[in-house]
DNA sequence: TAAATTTACTTCCTTTAAGTAACTAAAACA
DNA sequence: TGTTTTAGTTACTTAAAGGAAGTAAATTTA
């Protein structure tokens, strides 16, 4: 029988009654599916992965940026994959281009509303990852420790 | 200057300042390094890509899982990636590894506590995914329509 | 006694994605 | 005429992902 006089112990089975709850929601999704026929796998695929992210939070921090600017930003991304994401994510929604047909040519990306909206739940889980660094990091101290 | 009386763009306004701020705190942890030396790229680009999601997702939902439950749940995922994955996530600290010497020897994976409250996080995202599915596909849609 | 079974991997090979470097367009400027 | 600038693109190399088959180790089955 559970202690109820242990707020710690209620607290961590209410979260996981949380948590089972929204599994359940997310699961009737079909997560199991493919990315080509799963939508939630497919949409979080196209915009989480590393460049994306980087991309999406220096547009967070500037009203606009040009392609060069994004390139100085972004540290160590290609123009080619810079340019492939910049499409995918204009594709999906997240961000708006905008050619100004000077020479040379000008080019202005900004996040839309919506790219606003997800940038928030991105730093929802930055922030988790700058607070929980340091178990992160001795996790890994222990674990290379133990496997000598 | 601005409309005081539309609480939508002070809505907006307020969001924005919300995201600048946090931004700020991640920026000053040096967000533009290489991977190797951003503690928090680092963090993320090891516990977010498709598959270890799959798996804390599905750890989540059962107390505890073994290699080949998990092969079977996480759908085309080959044994060799399991294994990388599931190695990564234990040394980061999402998850442990039980190993019952039997014959057949017999693995039983689990959630950690710190395990579960990334899984929080990513439920935030994925929630988010689904809500906002309609929005992505019909913008892709549009996308493809023009650029035709 | 030899062969088959089971589980959790590992190894080898092929395919796909990522990264690098050099190239292009188009007009203004030296 | 040759150079500069920006936002890409193209061709090539390297690294990662995916697939198929193999391994250990003891117990069961023929």
């Amino acid at each position: 029988m559970k202690n109820l006089n242990n707020p710690e112990e209620t607290n961590v089975d209410n979260q996981i009654v949380r948590i089972k709850n929204k599994l359940k929601m997310i699961f009737n999704h079909d997560l199991n599916l493919p990315v080509e026929t799963c939508p939630i796998k497919d949409i979080l695929s196209a915009a989480s992965d590393k460049w994306s992210i980087l991309i999406i939070l220096f547009l967070g921090g500037n009203e606009v940026l040009r392609f060069g600017e994004l390139k100085n930003l972004v540290n160590g991304i290609s123009s080619k994959i810079l340019t492939e994401r910049l499409k995918r994510l204009e594709r999906d929604g997240y961000l708006t281009r905008k050619l100004y047909a000077e020479v040379p040519v000008r080019v202005e990306y900004k996040l839309t509303k919506f790219g606003l909206s997800y940038l928030e739940k991105l730093l929802v889980i930055s922030e988790w990852a700058q607070d929980e660094m340091n178990i992160i990091l001795s996790s890994r101290a222990e674990y290379d420790n133990r496997s000598q």
